[in-house]
DNA sequence: TATAGGACTATACTATAGTATAGCGCATCC
DNA sequence: GGATGCGCTATACTATAGTATAGTCCTATA
C-alpha cells in the first residue's frame, strides 16, 4: 500500500514531462516541418512544397503551435511585398537527442517485430495477419 | 537542387522510424499502462484501478495494441475461474532510454517556456495568455 | 437464490485531428 | 488589366481517438 502510493507519485513525475514532450512532437506534420527547417530558414510556400501533402491550413496551424512552443521563429521582412520566413530556434536544437532516441528505438522495434513474425511463421506456416 | 534531393531521402530515413516510435507511445493511455506494469504483472481490473480514468473499452483496446507491438504479454492461468494477467516483455525494457529522453526534454522545455514567459512579462507586464 | 467480481464486448456518442476547396488582399509581371 | 505568386483565413467536411453506459458469461460467496 505504502509502496503503491510511492510508485504512483514517482510515475506521475515521469508521465507528465513525457506527455509534454509527446504533445509537442505529435501529429502528422510537426516533425516533417521541423525537419524541413533544419537546413535553413524557409518561406511558407517553400515549406508546403517540401512537406509533401500538407495543406495551407495545417501548415499555418502547425507553425503557430511550434512558434508558441518556442521551436520556430517567424521573421517578417518589411519590404513590399512583405516576405515571411520561418526558422528553427536555438531551443529546437535540444530536440536532437529526443529525435535520435526515437529514431533508434523505431529501428530496433521494427527489427524486433520482424523477428517475432519469423518465429510465428516457423510455428504455423502460412495464413497470417502480418503486422506491417 | 541535388542538395535538396539528398536532404529529402536523409530526412525520410529519420522520419519513418521516429513515426514508428511515436505511434507505439501515442495516445492518452499507452504510457500510463506501461508505467502501471513496470512494477510487476497485473490483472485487468487492477490496471483499471491504477490507471485513473481509463474505461474498460480503452484498456482492452490498448492492451491488445501493446501486445501486438510485443511490449506486453498476456498470461492466462487455466484455473477456475481463469485468471488473466498482463506483464511487460523484455523488449519493452528497451523503451527506457526513449522515455528518459522524452522526460528530460519535457522538463527542459517547461523551463524554457517559463523563461520565455518571464521575459515577455518584463516587456509588457500584465494581461497574458500563458502557455501552461 | 441473489449478489458481486473478473474480463471483457457492444453500441452509441463526442471531441479532436486532419482534409478539401475556395477565397482574399497585396504586389508584380506580361 | 488579367493572370500569377505569396501568405494566409474561412467553411465544411471526414476520420480517428476517446468517453459513457450497458450488457454478457463465468464463478464464488452470503
Amino acid at each position: 500500500m505504502v509502496e503503491t502510493e510511492h510508485n504512483l507519485s514517482a510515475c506521475m513525475s515521469i508521465l507528465k514531462p513525457v506527455r509534454d514532450s509527446l504533445d509537442v512532437l505529435n501529429g502528422k506534420w510537426k516533425l516533417p516541418i521541423i525537419v524541413a527547417l533544419t537546413f535553413g530558414e524557409k518561406r511558407f510556400t517553400e515549406i508546403t512544397k517540401e512537406v509533401h501533402g500538407i495543406t495551407d491550413r495545417m501548415l499555418s496551424k502547425e507553425l503557430r503551435d511550434l512558434e508558441l512552443n518556442g521551436l520556430v521563429r517567424r521573421n517578417i521582412e518589411e519590404s513590399y511585398p512583405v516576405k515571411v520566413t520561418y526558422q528553427l530556434t536555438e531551443h529546437s536544437k535540444s530536440l536532437r537527442t529526443v529525435i535520435d532516441s526515437l529514431k533508434n528505438w523505431g529501428i530496433l522495434h521494427k527489427e524486433r517485430l520482424a523477428e517475432k513474425c519469423r518465429e510465428h511463421k516457423k510455428v504455423k506456416k502460412g495464413s497470417d495477419k502480418v503486422v506491417a
